[in-house]
DNA sequence: TTGAAAGCGCTAACAA
DNA sequence: TTGTTAGCGCTTTCAA
């Protein structure tokens, strides 16, 4: 590929003019060639080649309205946005779906509550064909907004906000938390634990009341002490055991709604010489790279495939933007994505 | 703001009419309005107002040749990309500072070692108006590629690969690793010890270099058994400070390339019963949020304002694209950050 | 199967 | 200070 002064750039009229046909044709040719013939097709490719023709994209999106990119909206106030892994592999499955389509990732990270405005102005400007988001919280402001915006949008997690009824259901991936959390109580269960205690997630976010109603499903009727809250982090996890031990000295089992919480109370029986799983028998939920297999006893969890969730969500709305093109297809469905107990030392 | 029915946004030529003027000084007014007069300007920000317009970014990119772009390019093969808190901090800076200045972040993940040239390819296509990339490793493929590209670019870290004689220098933003382990090391000095060790990370990055650096500029011909290799990672560190420990029994402290290997470190050391820092003296470096404040015992560690470097980062691209527009101004230089030494119980 | 020509929505010379 | 007009580079009817 030759080096090109900046600014200076071949046109579609210069490849036209080198391959010795009309822009109609050389356009042709460049977008796939259908209905042109072979000896044309090669001479325009050759053109192409030599002068180090590459598509200017505006001018393509000012007829064509697509813009070939897709906005990831992360809306996560605390400061986890990227750390958590979660996240960041659901981005990686994303990018790579993203990437097989030719369609570019356009990140929009919301700094802070005041922060939505920029963000609908943005998604209304013409700018992406559509947009991903995250709805981890029932307030959360993200769906009003791309509804406003007109601007296809798949979410990753169930959205916690109730539709209005008659709108129409907005497409989301989700694992199966519920039928997860209650393999994992329904396992230890198994296993003859009697007093099995959950520490829950935040209460906003739908992934830990999904996980908290599995647990329900399997143990009705369960006695509110052996029900903490945390905040799914190590800390807020520990802080939960803590509690629970307290209140509840005869507990021997605990599932717990994610990996971090459960290293965290892993921690604090260890501090207090509650033997895992002999005493107290620990299921978490993620199966979460670099922790569940390295928490002490390793960890016996709940694995869902983070990475193909974020895929997943990118064929769904990458397939409904088609749709919005061609006219046809049926309308993009949520999906719940499986999940599986995997069994370490720890339950 | 009316809703839009998609694909049917109204024009600058509907706010000219419906204003009352020309398209002309529609765009005035709607690009800062220099030299119209006020009350048109009222008339033409309240036509805007009413019919919702928002401009087409694709015909404003195709006269202007300017994209409001900006890709973050993230070549970094391992699982760390976005878990690692290093980058989720500078991406944080660096979103801030673009949305300050009204500019999109595109995120580019190189996906193998095959996907460079999908990566030129799109920085070609005038799809962004420069780069911000991460060059950690000396062999990295990117450098050549922006340049070959003519895509303006600052990098993150010090790249480690050398510049061609008479190339133009690259501009960076790194923290001051040489400096950093120079106070660290000199504070262990100071501390009365004596045989003072180094956990180093992988030498084809330039920060594990450069802390290296620092640390020999104040222990002259250090003896090499005192040196030990490590990955920057939990792991890596622990066997790294197992190793040390077995070569040499006799040290009283060591000086630890980042966090997460200082935190593997001190789990050896508790194991061993060896105490800290009373035995052997630990200095680390990043001051990892939830690392250092939360090991056992906390640690004493370089600290740098990672965010702050992305903004840099951010800054000073946006400030080199202006001056490419306008013509003036100082070429951007590189920039290195102080780092501060934080003392916590380790050392 | 190919080419001519219209126009996507906007900015920026240039004229008035 | 305002308006007229010529494109930016591409896709896409419509005719040939």
């Amino acid at each position: 590929m030759p080096e090109q002064s900046p600014g200076s750039r071949p046109t579609l009229e210069a490849v036209a003019a080198r391959a010795g046909v009309s822009r109609a044709t050389a356009s042709r040719v460049v977008n796939g060639g259908d209905g042109v013939r072979k000896p044309l097709v090669d001479k325009v490719l050759r053109a192409v080649d030599e002068l180090g023709y590459i598509p200017n994209h505006a001018a393509r999106t000012l007829v064509t309205r697509r813009t070939g990119a897709v906005a990831v909206v992360i809306a996560e106030p605390e400061i986890r946005i990227f750390s958590d892994p979660f996240f960041s592999q659901q981005i990686r499955g994303i990018s790579k779906e993203l990437t097989a389509h030719d369609t570019q990732l356009v990140l929009l990270l919301v700094e802070g509550p005041g922060d939505f405005d920029r963000i609908a102005r943005y998604l209304s400007g013409g700018h992406v064909d559509g947009a991903l988001a995250f709805s981890l919280h029932t307030d959360d402001p993200l769906p009003a907004i791309t509804r406003r915006a007109g601007i296809p949008t798949v979410y990753g997690g169930r959205p916690g906000w109730t539709a209005d009824p008659g709108d129409q259901a907005v497409p989301y991936v989700d694992a199966d938390n519920r039928g997860g959390a209650r393999v994992a109580v329904q396992y230890l269960r198994d296993l003859g634990r009697e007093r099995i205690a959950h520490i829950g997630g935040p209460p906003d976010q739908t992934s830990a009341m999904d996980r908290l109603d599995g647990y329900r499903d399997v143990l009705l009727d369960v006695d509110p002490t052996l029900v903490a809250e945390g905040a799914f982090t190590v800390e807020s996890g520990a802080r939960a055991m803590a509690g629970l031990l307290e209140r509840r000295p005869d507990l021997d089992a605990v599932f717990v709604a994610n990996d971090l919480m459960a290293s965290g109370a892993l921690r604090v029986l260890r501090e207090r010489g509650v033997s895992v799983p002999e005493q107290v028998a620990i299921v978490g939920f993620d199966d979460m790279d670099g922790v569940a297999e390295e928490t002490d006893p390793p960890l016996t969890t709940v694995s869902q495939d983070i990475e193909g969730q974020g895929r997943l969500m990118a064929r769904l709305l990458l397939r409904g933007l088609d749709r919005d093109r061609t006219g046809n297809g049926p309308a993009p469905d949520s999906v719940i994505t499986p999940t599986t107990l995997v069994r370490r030392a720890s339950a």
